[in-house]
DNA sequence: TTTATTTATGGACATTTGTCCGGTAACCGC
DNA sequence: GCGGTTACCGGACAAATGTCCATAAATAAA
């Protein structure tokens, strides 16, 4: 709960108007392998990851295709399918044990039309998860799968020796075979 | 002037609230090559594009790489440096003469706080093109240069039949020769 | 501990994709 | 109209990446 607390203090959010705010979010854990979100349903919630790794991903042809890895204090989120409310074509599961304080979307909805903090609040976490997703989506583009390892390596360091590198492989658009070959390059 | 009110009265703007909003943006023409953006500087404007058609593009090694082009009734920003107000690493410029209404960061700033129907409007803005963007990014996970080539020939074929096969490459991510082996294998 | 199961590595070969190129057609400025 | 530029195509070869696999190490389960 501190955590949480924390960081909408951190963000703006003035003493006075975090009781409805903070209320709007409920704790819940999830075991290592549990879905947040699965594909075909709409997911109903945002949430806060206060413990824990969770990964986002696809499943095309049988196989599981990762398309991100989240941690502590980021938000969480099948976003198209959550902004939409249609089915999520993603799956999003706990890789460890964690857990996150989540918001319901109809509570979402309330909070955005009453709360004056709140939306400011919002705006701001908005822009700055877009700027990180458009950054991230760029990278795809301009850099080889190389040099967005040699990028994360770089950003976030922590994470990586978290995951198992078949996932990272994934997230990195190649063969666990060929990020191998890239290691071996790099180190 | 009409295309940028229909679009603010279309998304929940009243017709009471809409003239602060509106007197916030300004009208301005780029001359096919002109640069809505460059690298090295701190993007000012986020803009509305009412005519034409843009080209997101980085250089690397001395070679441009497009990440995206947008056209008609889209809005048209340098998403990281404005929003962290940070150098950028990208070029936007005019693919053809357009036209564009623009609001200046610091007057995005007086209305975020000022209107309170602006508030919940750009919300809605910035979740939208939060999900877009998303959906993109994973798409270039997710999908073959081919399924991408397949998926924008679906979605936006107007478009593509404006850009340039080379740029066109350059955001599927492969060189123009391989390009016209992905079409020679559908067509 | 012992046994399975998962995870990471790297060889050998096939496939995909890039590089370099030359040719043709379309478009633009003079 | 004409010369120059740009856009598109596709051949030939090189480089990058994937597939399939066997092995060894690490981790989880019994």
């Amino acid at each position: 709960m501190e955590q949480l607390l924390s960081h909408f203090l951190g963000n703006g959010i003035p003493v006075s108007e975090i009781s409805p705010i903070a209320e709007a979010f409920q704790f819940k854990k999830f075991s290592k392998g549990e879905y947040f979100t699965e594909e075909g349903k709409t997911s109903k919630y945002l949430a806060f990851i206060t413990k824990g790794l969770v990964q986002y991903f696809y499943v095309k042809d049988g196989k599981e295709i990762t398309t991100y890895v989240s941690g502590e204090n980021t938000f969480l989120a099948s976003i198209s399918s959550f902004y939409k409310q249609q089915p999520s074509k993603e799956y999003v599961r706990a890789l460890i044990d964690s857990e996150v304080w989540q918001i319901h979307y109809d509570d979402l909805a309330k909070l955005k039309t009453s709360s004056e903090a709140f939306k400011v609040f919002y705006i701001g976490a908005l822009e700055q998860v877009l700027a990180g997703i458009d950054e991230s989506r760029s990278k795809l583009i301009i850099l080889t799968a190389e040099e967005r390892y040699a990028s994360l390596m770089k950003e976030e360091p922590a994470l990586l020796q978290q995951i198992p590198l078949q996932y990272l492989a994934s997230i990195l658009g190649v063969t666990p075979r060929h990020l191998s070959r890239i290691r071996n390059n790099i180190c």
